[in-house]
DNA sequence: TGAAACGATCACATTCCTGT
DNA sequence: ACAGGAATGTGATCGTTTCA
């Protein structure tokens, strides 16, 4: 067993099991790709692959079981490359960073103003990213740090820390009946048309949830990435806009 | 049904490691 | 430094599958 058959065993399932794909990928032959694969099943005593004939089509249980280690093996592989750039080069190389659109916009800023002051010879790289996308950008290596709102502190392999706490508010036009409450219930809120963020972003799994706590349906109208958006809708009269502080 | 795509296999070449 | 062997990779070719 060598890295070479666990680079080929990924590289032929992201490649949708096509062998020739998988090879090009990974600039090496066809034929070396099908004989490192009979080579690791002779090995383990298991078929990794289901084939018909001599089509690849998925993976067999042992299969799908042996990718999750080695996606893992293969992450921690370059994890120990990064460890020695790090140490050989404190203040250099590059920093990716998966983020969502709204993160970017509005809050990285700041940060990223504030580190590259303090590392001037780090190169950062944002990555624009759904909050499913950014998780397998990093169970795959392809981002350091992901920033997202959603999704990533329930997946199993990701470690999480919370960054910072931001309140929902609710934006209408100076002239709408809830400008004039006080208080404003959610009850209110759900007597309108509502424009927030798309589902899977920004908090929008913490908002449908309130509604379907307080046992309210919501005309969800409109959805939108960007608050700013949002805004420019709420302007035109086209419902009530939810969004984050 | 025939062409194209694809995976498996074989023979051979190259590279790397080990023992002397 | 050199020889021998193992590991690895490549090109050619064949059989199978897919699809128009």
């Amino acid at each position: 067993m060598n890295f070479q058959q666990l680079r080929i065993i990924r590289e032929t399932v992201r490649q949708n099991y096509n062998l020739t794909d998988a090879s090009a990928a990974l600039f090496t032959s066809q034929s070396g790709v099908s004989k490192h694969i009979k080579d690791l099943e002779d090995e383990l005593g298991v078929q990794l692959f289901i084939r018909k004939g001599k089509r690849l089509l998925g993976l067999t249980e042992p299969g799908q079981s042996l990718l999750g280690i080695v996606e893992r093996m293969l992450v921690d592989a370059d994890n120990i490359k990064r460890l020695a750039d790090d140490f050989n080069k404190v203040d250099e190389g590059t920093l990716t960073i998966a983020t969502t659109h709204t993160q970017a916009r509005y809050v990285l800023p700041t940060v990223v103003s504030a580190f590259k002051q303090r590392f001037p010879k780090v190169h950062l790289v944002l990555q624009q990213a759904s909050p499913i996308e950014i998780a397998e950008m990093l169970l795959h290596g392809e981002a350091d740090i992901g920033i997202a709102t959603e999704s990533l502190a329930s997946e199993d392999n990701l470690a999480s820390v919370p960054f910072y706490q931001w309140q929902h508010s609710i934006i209408t036009p100076l002239n709408h009946p809830l400008a004039a409450l006080t208080e404003v219930t959610l009850k209110d809120i759900a007597a309108y048309p509502i424009i927030t963020y798309h589902g899977g972003f920004t908090g929008r799994s913490k908002i449908d949830q309130a509604f379907e706590d307080a046992a309210l349906d919501v005309d969800l109208v409109m959805s939108a990435l960007d608050a700013d958006v949002i805004k420019t809708y709420v302007e035109l009269g086209i419902g009530v806009g939810i969004v984050n502080e």
